[in-house]
DNA sequence: TAGGTGATGGAATACGTTTTCCGACAGAGG
DNA sequence: CCTCTGTCGGAAAACGTATTCCATCACCTA
């Protein structure tokens, strides 16, 4: 910068001045020369000296897993939203491990980042999440902000998706076509949101009619795998009326579709077949799922509104999801 | 640092030496006094403050689109072999839009980071690419480090793919298998990396035996949609004895499957049909893609070493490509 | 015309770290 | 016992920017 004011032919301070976000006026005529002399220099103010006074203008993102669909979505949103009010993003995984949450954490922290943005289907659940909460506490002191995406038990800012909600909407409607007989593909019973839309299902399928004792549930890996494995259970052991197969996600509800399909089991002719997330694959299927589509985009960009909000009380987001009906689902008779 | 170095009871220059890598040996006693206080206040080094001093740390990574999952998988390894040094990694993505790409590499060089890379399908086919290049060469200039990753015609590190080396394996596999007519669905005529994939397999078929009136060359939309159309239109327009059909990846292959379906063409019954790419919808269809897979884990990987070595001369990385045979091909009689 | 007031450029300082230079101290060798 | 050498702690400078404080200048009003 010295070099563009002197360019210029002003002070190092004018040239700030002009350069930086303006915090006083500038004649024109300075203004211009300086500006003049900036594009000529190709020069960029060094980000690392500018943080090093008032807020540093960089967003810290920790999420899972970039390479599952569902976050690189949000991640990439919340690239959009930071980007288009100049801050800068930087991003580190975690694989849903706890131990490695903490070490990114604490690495990050280094950054001085102005927010955390923290993404994660299991945040919560954990032995370390004492020691996770410390850390996140001890980043709030020094003035950083944490919003966490798919959690809502912690006291930080969030952003949370009404999976119970929406599962609910699903399960009525699975109901109200005339299903009598549900097998819900619950996934695996420890994981959170898995666990919200099974008793979501569930409310959904009794509040529509269906009787207690017809709504079965198995649980499975989240994952295609799982899915198919499960399904390959419900055929050997006979789908004893069943109407409709309700799963916990759209890979579970892939991998029970494939199960089916290698079982002779007709969708929707058979068993109507429902997922939740409405990835890419849903549609890419024959038939195409129906499921619960999930603003994603929607929650990144909320997260990040949330982390660049002005300070005031904890606020929690809930995103709706919604119903997508597609060519998996069929009406029954009664 | 101030206040560690107080609680330690040593001078700031002391919990310098102990707490960033240690330029200079600090006797045992104070090292540990040293570390206890940072533990015990819960300090971790600015990371601006000490980017003002030496190299930054950073990486910026600026590629098209996180949620493509090649890109996503790319990404996602770079930012684990980057954490794996220590380094930081800031993401911003651009949309493939030239204008952008220089937007936001203006932008990013504000961070002084490390090295830049830039991931994308399509640097260099562009009227712009002169500024960009201006503009890289700038960076380059200040003392960063610029790794292209998929395109190899840019005086810049750069790793890049064997796009027709693979290719041509296709083509020999798919005319040793004995099939003798072939249509290549080959996407855009402008777009690198398919008109390098086109010219593999029409390598790989002359090599394997198939005559060049048998081969046969169709554009489309490099998308499933852009597929789908061109496979109805082979089907519309007869396949007059086609017994292979090669698309340029597996996105146009999945288009021009179900265009088949429709059409009552089984595969690989009637005709064998292979992508490239190896996305995880290849195994996700029936009958499971036969393809190409590209190692981009690898290559992500490849480019951070490369954006983090050694000065030295300008390296250009090439990956090999895989053959996946699976379902969707099969042996001809001759 | 003189004094006051508002605008604006310039010098200096602070931000938190690394590193160089200097000085002190201890141990060893003559 | 003195001196030389090696080790290591402490003071200070430097990195690049934003901002505070001060000085100057022009303009307006009485």
């Amino acid at each position: 910068m010295h070099d563009v004011a002197a360019a210029a032919g002003v002070s190092l301070a004018t040239a700030s001045r002009v350069l930086g976000a303006g915090s006083r006026t500038v004649a024109p005529e300075y203004r211009e020369r300086v500006l003049a002399a900036a594009e000529r220099l190709r020069y960029t103010a060094d980000a690392a000296a500018r943080a090093m006074r008032g807020t540093s203008g960089s967003l810290a993102l920790v999420a899972d897993d970039l390479t599952t669909p569902s976050m690189a979505i949000m991640v990439s949103a919340m690239e959009l939203a930071a980007r288009s009010t100049g801050a800068f993003v930087t991003v580190s995984t975690t694989h849903g491990d706890p131990g490695r949450q903490l070490e990114t954490i604490r690495h990050v922290r280094a950054l001085r980042p102005r927010a955390l943005v923290l993404t994660s289907g299991r945040v919560a659940a954990d032995a370390l999440s004492g020691r996770l909460l410390e850390e996140l506490r001890a980043y709030e002191r020094d003035g950083g902000r944490v919003v966490v995406v798919g959690d809502t038990d912690l006291p930080f800012h969030s952003v949370g998706f009404d999976n119970r909600g929406a599962a609910r909407r699903l399960g009525e409607f699975v109901a109200e076509t005339g299903h009598r007989r549900v097998t819900i593909v619950a996934g695996a019973r420890e994981q959170a949101a898995p666990a919200a839309r099974t008793a979501g299902f569930v409310d959904g399928l009794r509040a529509g009619g269906v009787a207690e004792a017809d709504v079965r549930i198995v649980h499975c890996a989240v994952s295609r795998e799982g899915g198919l494995e499960a399904g390959r259970r419900l055929v050997a052991d006979g789908l004893e009326g069943t109407d409709a197969v309700v799963a916990a996600n759209d890979l579970i509800a892939v991998g029970v579709l494939r199960a089916f399909r290698e079982g002779g089991v007709a969708v929707p002719g058979d068993v109507s077949l429902t997922g939740f997330d409405d990835i890419r694959l849903a549609v890419n299927v024959t038939p195409r799922l129906t499921t619960v589509a999930l603003p994603l985009a929607y929650a990144g960009a909320e997260a990040i509104r949330l982390a660049l909000g002005e300070p005031g009380a904890v606020t929690h987001v809930i995103v709706e999801g919604r119903l997508v009906v597609r060519d998996s689902t069929s009406e029954r008779a009664g």
